[in-house]
DNA sequence: TAGTGGTCTAGACCACTTC
DNA sequence: AAGTGGTCTAGACCACTAA
C-alpha cells in the first residue's frame, strides 16, 4: 500500500518544481547530500533523481549537477507556418516566423546544415515513387532555440530538380531569401498541398546525443511530404523533433466522401 | 569509452527483439538467472530489463516475468475516419472503422463509457467560450483493441444540446446508430469542420494505471474541437493515447493569406 | 584537483502472481 | 509455497566538468 521511498521524494521534488518553488535553472542537492538528508542510500538518491529526469523536470550532468530544466513553453505549430505569403511575398522563412513568434531572436548559429547526394532512407524514395536504390540530394539541419536544440529536419530532393541551386549550397543558415520553398517556387514548382504524418517515440541513442537530451527521452517524428497542384512531390522531409517542445495543430473539413464520389470517379 | 555493462546486455537484447529472433510472447531469462548467466550483480540484470520496458520492448510483471512486448502495429490516423459517409449514410462508427481497418473485430467490452454532468476542465469551457465553471456534460470512453487499452477519449458536450438524448445514455459502447456525430447530425447540428491540437508528454501515474503501460511511458494529448459550418462548437474532446500505438496523417492545402485577405476583411 | 553524476556489487527483504 | 520482479543498503570505483 506504502509508496516506495524513492517515490515519495520524487513526487516532493515533482510538486516543488511545478508550483515554481523551485525555479528553472536552480540547482537541486547533490545526490550524497540528498541520501544523508533523507536517510536513504546514494543508490536510491541518484533513482530520484533518475526518475524526475525522465518525466523531463531535471536535468543532470556530472560537475554540473542536478538541475530544474528551463520550462521551455511549447511551440506551437499551425499549417500557418508554411503561409505562401511569408516566403513568396517577403524574406521570411517559415522557421524564423516561428522563431519571432515564441520571443526569441534569431541567430544565423541557431541553425547548422549539411548537404549531401546519396542513398536515402526508404520512406524517401518511396514518397518520391522511385527505386530505393534512388540517390537524392539531403539537407539535413539541426535547430536550435535559445542554445537548446529543438528538432533536426532533413529535407530530400530530386538532383534534377535541384542540383546547382542555393538549395544544395552547404552554407549554415536557411537557403537564401524566402528559404527552400522560394527557391522551388522560382525554379517553376509552386507548392499546393502537404500531407504531414507524425508519432512519438523514445529517441534513438544518437538522437539523444544530437539533440541533448537524456536516453530514454521521447521525440516526435514527422514526415513531411511536399506537393505540387499536379501532384508532384517537390520535397520530402523527416523531422525528429524534441517531443515536450512542440505542439502541432491542424484545422481540416470533415471529409464527405458521398460528396466527392464524382471527382473521383474522374479519376 | 567503453559502453557499461548493462547497455551492451540491452543492446544484444534490443536487437535479438528488433529482429524477431525473440518473438512477442517470449520470455527472456529471469533477472536472477540473468544475473548469473551473465555474471553481473542482480541490480545490474535488472536495470537491462528496465531500460528495454522503457523502449518499449518488453513487458515486466511480478509473477509473471519479463516478456517481449506483442509489436502492435501503430494505427494509422487519417482524417478519413471523421468521413461523414461512414456514420451520416450508414451504421458505422468512426472507431469501429478504425478497428475493422486494423484487422481486429470489435467486441462490445472493447470500449467501457461513464457519463456525468459536472465541472469540466478548463480548455473545454474555454472551447466552447463559456466561463470556467460552466457545468459540462461529459462523456469518458476506455478504448481497447485486443485487450490491450489504446486510448481514453473524453468528450464533453453542451447540457442543452445533449440533455436526454443518447448521446449520454450510459450504456457501454457506441452512441447508438453512426455513434456521436450522427445524433448531433440528427439533432440538427451538421458537423464542418475540426480542429485537432496534439502533443507527447510523459504519461501521469493515473494514466498508466488505466492505460496499462508502465511508469514513465509517454502518451500523446489530443484536443479535438469540432464545429458546425457556422463555427458553433458542437464537441470537445481530449484523447489520450498510448504514444506507440498510433500515428497521425493530415493533409492540407498550403495557406495564402495574402489569397484570403478579401474574405478575412469582410469578417 | 575537487565536485558531481554513473556504474556496479552482494546481499537483505518486500510485494504481487500463480499453483 | 514457490516464482518473479521491486526496493533498498553500504560502499567501491569510474568518468566527465570546472577551476
Amino acid at each position: 500500500m506504502a509508496p516506495p521511498r524513492w517515490r515519495d521524494l520524487k513526487d516532493g521534488y515533482a510538486e516543488r518544481i511545478r508550483t515554481g518553488e523551485l525555479l528553472p535553472g536552480e540547482r537541486l542537492p547533490e545526490i550524497r547530500d540528498l541520501a544523508a538528508a533523507e536517510g536513504v542510500s546514494k543508490e536510491t538518491a541518484h533513482k530520484v533523481y533518475r526518475e524526475l529526469q525522465a518525466d523531463g523536470l531535471v536535468t543532470m550532468s556530472r560537475g554540473h549537477g542536478t538541475v530544474v530544466r528551463p520550462q521551455t513553453p511549447m511551440k506551437r505549430l499551425g499549417i500557418d507556418r508554411y503561409d505562401k505569403a511569408k516566403w513568396r511575398d517577403g524574406d521570411e522563412v517559415a522557421f524564423i516566423a516561428d522563431r519571432v513568434a515564441s520571443g526569441h531572436a534569431y541567430q544565423r548559429s541557431d541553425q547548422t546544415q549539411t548537404v549531401s547526394l546519396g542513398s536515402a532512407p526508404r520512406v524517401a524514395t518511396e514518397a518520391y515513387g522511385l527505386p530505393a536504390d534512388t540517390e537524392l540530394y539531403q539537407r539535413a539541419r539541426l535547430v536550435r532555440d535559445g542554445g537548446q536544440p529543438t528538432h533536426t529536419l532533413t529535407s530530400y530532393y530530386l538532383p534534377e530538380i535541384v542540383k546547382g541551386t542555393a538549395l544544395v549550397d552547404p552554407t549554415p543558415g536557411p537557403a537564401g531569401r524566402g528559404g527552400g520553398f522560394r527557391i522551388l517556387y522560382d525554379l517553376g514548382y509552386e507548392i499546393d498541398h502537404m500531407e504531414e504524418d507524425l508519432w512519438s517515440r523514445p529517441a534513438t541513442q544518437e538522437e539523444a546525443k544530437t539533440l541533448e537530451i537524456p536516453r530514454n527521452y521521447w521525440v516526435v517524428e514527422l514526415h513531411r511530404t511536399t506537393y505540387t497542384a499536379d501532384g508532384t512531390v517537390v520535397e520530402f522531409a523527416i523531422g525528429v523533433h524534441v517531443a515536450t517542445f512542440f505542439r502541432w495543430t491542424y484545422r481540416f473539413p470533415v471529409p464527405d466522401s458521398a460528396a466527392a464520389n464524382e471527382r473521383s470517379e474522374d479519376a
